[in-house]
DNA sequence: CTCAGGTAAAGATGA
DNA sequence: TTTACCTGAG
């Protein structure tokens, strides 16, 4: 029976699946069939082992991972995989809470707080505090301490704040406030969806019993990023049988700064006396020079688990790397290096294009969208992030429940009522005063009386809708509810008036959120009933908005054909034929803030984040993996936007010159020679490599690439067309230009050159004083004449 | 008191 | 570029 789910494993992996009761630790690298591995060992819990699939408990991070491993159980075990709970911690949380609603103090329909609710309601609560605006803590700087205490599993009355800390003491008080405000609003955040049940669990013996008695088994996939909350709400839910199975990595632990805690998956064995682990090294994604490369970046991490991952692959083609003048010309280079990898007939989507940071993707976006590439960008959440969404969501949560006031006041005014901030403040006053909440108080003639008339007669509009939503919606199917959410509240009517591309824009995104929620009742109608007896599930609006405020989009996969772009916390679990990993400078990967203020201790464990972040995104490549630079980088300095020289990057210089290819090799080696001698003015060189293919793995550089020993580099600006290798269709491809760099001091600029300017656009240069740093150039804008500092200019070609 | 239009400032990752 | 605050018109 249990043959196939054995074939085509290897010996780690068929322990893996075959390991019976107890707990089970499983280091997985990357692309080493990880998720094969939990698939297996589910399935054949299910198949031969006879147990429930609403006994088996499966957590990951990310809905992508989810969805992949529920897809792959589906096609394993059919109908059954319905009901096994494969999902996300929070969203595991949710449903926990759900059922428990009543002891966590909470309505069996709470709505879930992002990110954006939190802010607003922490300042109203700084504002009822009297916390001024200019408070040295910032409302996201509380709340991010916040964040960290729930990480950590602990309630406001258990935090404890040196009585040095000022901050801390706010923040601390500022935590009692939030929280009350939160239970009072019948909502939770996103720490309260782990928070919540593992306190729960752990303080009521009888409830635990409950719950990891219907629990057979406990997997949890990317455990290096669980945080102590979400470990101890594991153990909890593990119970005696400790028939827990962790699956993870440390070189993969990308998520400190979210308060994931490494030591879990390091010390695993420890707490859990007798585990057996399981090492699975041998990967199957990559070619062996893409782990050579991978491995000489995670390899130089302070604090890690020693192991390689080995392949029986080939070597394959050699790494390619890509220098640009900044981040224009680098995104055009790797656009042009994404045409010539389709060009050899790579589908779409199996090329990515991954960055550090989500502002990264304009000039890429730029240039793909110039060379007629189609791409997607892959990001968590965007559909639902946009206002009209958000707006009709509230509608919808008010609907569920009106006390939330903070989903009440974001729509008060929406679409416009004449019911502004003055107005609001004068309710809020009363409503605070009387402890009720604001839907409350718009009812309430105490309160309203000495409005003016116009500004209560639009309260009383406002009062109305929410009143009939409240009334007919709740036990409604999701897309009706959202449609009569739309009509009533006037949100669509309002956006059909006006004939703006953006008012039609946003109108479709309605029409959007409505398609959305049909599909999602479609999909309701094919779910089987339960075979379990507790499962109660709560009505589909519900459901559907609590799948908005935790899945985001609710469409994850690239579309067909498209080259993904993402951030490479955005690409983990992912994998494609060729990758090209953008921004490989010191600053931008590793990433630095240059104002942070961090002891020495810090600054490594970040450094080695950002290493196994680097590490993530280049073993996201089967085949073909192309690194790329920008030698100067639009940032934000003192005095608004400027240009920043960037140095390449410290992983980069970590990386062998041999898995570049020979050619290159050989060339830093002489370099290597060249630099012992001081360097004399030579000329441009240009060599090419004869027999090279179009499309060939290829370097592009001009001078101080990263790549063997570092050189001194002119500063001030560069640009022009000289800078920028050409490369030209047909002919060999391996190019370097390494001694090409504009001559030091003179005016940088011509008289007649196209520049760009960051805020104030395309122009011409009228004149140019100064040399260097300091050189300015008076530039005629489409907007007029201006003087600028050069170094504020690229050229434009 | 609301609203629209302008200006200054921003600076990372996600459930 | 986008977003948050500010200012003046209605």
């Amino acid at each position: 029976m249990s043959e196939d789910l054995l074939q085509d494993l290897n010996d780690a992996q068929r322990e893996a699946v075959l390991h019976g009761d107890g707990p089970l630790l499983v280091l997985a690298g990357a692309g080493s069939g990880k998720t094969r591995v939990i698939v297996h060992r589910i399935a054949r819990l299910v198949r031969d082992e006879g147990v429930i699939p609403w006994q088996i408990l499966a957590v990951t991070f990310t809905n992508k991972a989810a969805g992949e491993m529920r897809e792959r159980l589906e096609a394993l075990l059919g109908l059954a995989a319905q009901e096994l709970w494969v999902q996300t911690f929070h969203a595991f949380g949710a449903r926990f809470l759900r059922r428990e609603a009543a002891r966590a103090g909470l309505p069996p329909s709470f709505a879930i707080y992002d990110t954006d609710d939190q802010v607003r309601l922490v300042k109203r609560l700084f504002a009822e505090m009297g916390v001024e605006d200019g408070s040295p803590l910032t409302a996201r700087e509380a709340l991010s301490r916040i964040d960290r205490w729930k990480n950590a599993a602990l309630r406001p009355a258990e935090v404890e704040v040196s009585s040095y800390d000022v901050e801390g003491q706010l923040a601390r008080q500022l935590y009692e406030r939030y929280q009350a405000a939160l239970l009072r609003a019948g909502a939770a955040d996103f720490g309260d969806l782990i928070v919540m049940p593992t306190r729960l669990l752990e303080e009521d013996a009888a409830l635990r019993a409950r719950w990891a008695g219907r629990f057979r088994h406990v997997l949890v996939d990317e455990f290096q990023d669980t945080n102590p909350a979400q470990y101890r709400l594991m153990k909890a839910l593990a119970g005696a049988r400790r028939n827990v199975c962790v699956v993870g990595d440390d070189d993969q632990a990308i998520y400190r700064w979210r308060g994931a805690d490494v030591s879990n998956i390091l010390g695993f064995d420890q707490d859990f006396p007798g585990t057996r682990v399981v090492k699975l090294e041998q990967n199957y994604r990559s070619t062996r020079t893409i782990l050579d490369a991978a491995h000489a970046v995670i390899s130089r991490a302070k604090r890690r688990r020693e192991k390689r991952l080995w392949t029986d692959r080939d070597a394959g083609a050699a790494l390619a790397l890509l220098v640009g003048e900044d981040e224009h010309a680098e995104a055009e280079r790797i656009a042009r290096g994404v045409a010539a990898e389709r060009g050899r007939g790579t589908p779409g989507d199996e090329i990515a294009v991954l960055y550090r940071t989500n502002a990264q993707s304009r000039p890429l976006e730029a240039a793909l969208r110039a060379a007629r590439i189609p791409y997607v960008i892959v990001r968590g959440t965007s559909f639902y992030e946009r206002a009209e969404v958000k707006d009709a969501a509230a509608y919808l949560r008010l609907a569920l429940n009106p006390a939330s006031d903070i989903d009440l006041e974001r729509v008060v005014n929406r679409p416009a009522r004449k019911i502004g901030e003055k107005t609001v403040e004068r309710l809020r006053a009363h409503a605070t005063a009387k402890g009720i909440p604001l839907y409350e108080a718009i009812a309430d003639r105490d309160a309203v009386a000495e409005l003016k008339p116009a500004a209560r007669a639009a309260l009383g509009e406002f009062h109305d809708i929410v009143a009939s939503l409240h009334a007919d919606v709740p036990a409604l199917d999701a897309g009706i509810a959202v449609q009569e959410a739309l009509k009533r509240s006037g949100l669509l009517a309002r956006l059909e008036e006006d004939h703006s591309d953006e008012a039609v824009e946003r109108a479709e995104n309605l029409a959007e959120l409505v398609a959305a929620a049909r599909e999602f009742d479609e999909a309701l109608l094919g779910e089987a009933p339960p075979t379990d007896p507790d499962d109660v599930r709560p009505p589909p609006l519900a459901r559907f908005l609590e799948q908005i405020a935790l899945l985001g989009e609710a469409d994850a996969e690239t579309p067909e054909g498209r080259v993904a772009l993402m951030t490479l916390h955005a690409a983990k679990g992912l994998e494609f034929e060729a990758v090209f990993l953008a921004g490989l400078e010191d600053g931008t990967l590793p990433y630095e803030r240059p104002w942070s203020d961090q002891t020495p201790v810090e600054r490594d464990e970040a450094l080695d984040e950002e290493r196994r972040l680097c590490y993530v995104g280049m073993t996201r490549a089967k085949a073909r993996l192309t690194l790329s630079l920008a030698r100067r980088r639009m940032g934000y300095g003192e005095g608004g936007p400027s240009y920043r020289q960037m140095e390449p990057s410290r992983f980069l210089r970590d990386l062998p010159p041999e898995l570049f290819g020979e050619a290159v090799a050989r060339e830093v080696r002489a370099r290597e020679a060249r630099a012992a001698a001081p360097p004399l003015a030579r000329p441009p060189v240009v060599r090419r490599h004869p027999g090279a293919l179009e499309g060939e793995p290829h370097i592009e550089l001009d001078g101080d690439d990263g790549i063997g020993p570092a050189r001194p580099s002119t500063p001030g600006p560069r640009g022009g067309p000289s800078a920028r290798g050409e490369r030209i269709s047909g002919e060999p491809t391996v190019e370097y230009d390494l001694d090409q760099r504009p001559s030091r001091g003179g005016a940088p600029f011509q008289r007649g050159a196209r520049v760009r300017h960051a805020s104030l656009g395309e122009g011409i240069v009228l004149s140019c004083e100064g040399a260097g740093m300091e050189a300015k150039a008076t530039v005629r804008f489409d907007s007029g004449d201006r003087r600028v500092v050069c170094r504020f200019l690229v050229a434009d070609e």
